[in-house]
DNA sequence: GCATAAGTGGACCAGCGGACCGTATCGTAC
DNA sequence: GTACGATACGGTCCGCTGGTCCACTTATGC
């Protein structure tokens, strides 16, 4: 059965509704009743269609994820399988954070609605196994379940924004910081307890 | 002048009943009427007395965090002055991870109720500044400014409680995470980009 | 015992996410 | 072109939230 063609155009505005106003306003300004407000639409045409907020927030960000899974799971090494493991490891950490620093309105959207839904979410189970992966191939001797989860913890939407707004850290101090938590390029004397 | 003795009674039923809330309930079924109820008071004495709900999650910590302050400001060492700074370092991470465990639901509640409030916390900025100081003193060439964040974030306690709860990790193997984040302790061959 | 300042709590508010269901529109079969 | 069943629609209602208001009670100092 095909979806009918005012349920199409709905979705379409509620979808581009959505994701303007995520963008251009606080994250607790914006409601279920102002997105149906802005996109023309009943709030029950909203929920029949996502299911809540959370689904629909997940529909804005589902097929970017599939294309970042794409580059990863079949793209060109680095990211893509082959190559060194260690540089696949930072291709990979510097591609999350692209995603996060495109995304992060719509990330932190995710985190919003759903406390644990964002470790929780299958998305991001494919992206801290496979940091996981990439980790022990790189550094074999580490705790790769836990550091993935550390790093991947660092890339949340609410850090970095953190970060950059009140902290006033600039991109690639962050960026090299991530790298340093996967992979810390250099220890001094002294350094082991 | 003094505290009415009414007031007094009050503000100690209050703070107990939250507490008790906090730790019983699940948090978002935790609302300021509930812990009216509980604490057999009306809704606007909590709030005149605290302010909001943030202030009164604060209030609860408050008392803790200025005893584990103290500890680390004139305690004896490594976790308060003097002694050797690795294993300051590591004294400090193990006080806060401690602390963290023991105080999971006030915490969480302290994250819940100010997104932000988190890290904006006067007593926050202490924990951060100490840490990177320490991370500072012991690993000179690393960005401490940044990894201090960065180790902090790993010990939020919705962090803690995701590991533990959905990732079945045990508290030693986090803490292991954890000190092994701040000053990693082995490092391979091939492990530099 | 009384004046008064301090403290109180239930009614009230605007807002939220979400559910309901009578109605309007669509796609189709004729 | 028309009639009809399925589908999608949105206004209205619900229970709940954090927070405010203000008529009332109570503890305290004299």
């Amino acid at each position: 059965m095909t979806e009918r063609a005012d349920a199409a155009r709905n979705r379409a505005a509620v979808l581009a509704a959505a994701e303007a106003l995520f963008q251009r306003e606080d994250l607790d300004h914006v409601s279920l009743a102002r997105i149906a407000q802005a996109a023309g639409v009943g709030k029950a045409t909203i929920m029949r269609r996502f299911g809540d907020l959370l689904g629909l927030v997940d529909a804005l960000i589902a097929p970017r994820v599939t294309a970042l899974q794409s580059r990863v799971r079949s793209g060109k090494p680095p990211l893509g399988p082959g190559g060194d493991a260690v540089a696949r490891l930072h291709a990979y950490l510097d591609a999350l954070l692209d995603f996060v620093l495109e995304n992060r309105t719509l990330i932190r959207a995710l985190e919003h609605y759903g406390p644990h839904a964002y470790y929780a979410n299958p998305a991001s189970r494919f992206w801290i196994d496979e940091l996981a992966d990439r980790i022990h191939a790189a550094r074999p001797t580490v705790d790769a379940g836990y550091l993935a989860h550390a790093v991947f913890t660092a890339l949340r939407a609410d850090v970095i924004d953190y970060l950059r707004w009140h902290q006033h850290m600039d991109t690639e101090r962050i960026r090299a910081g991530v790298h340093a938590l996967a992979n810390p390029p250099d220890l001094g004397p002294n350094l082991h307890r």
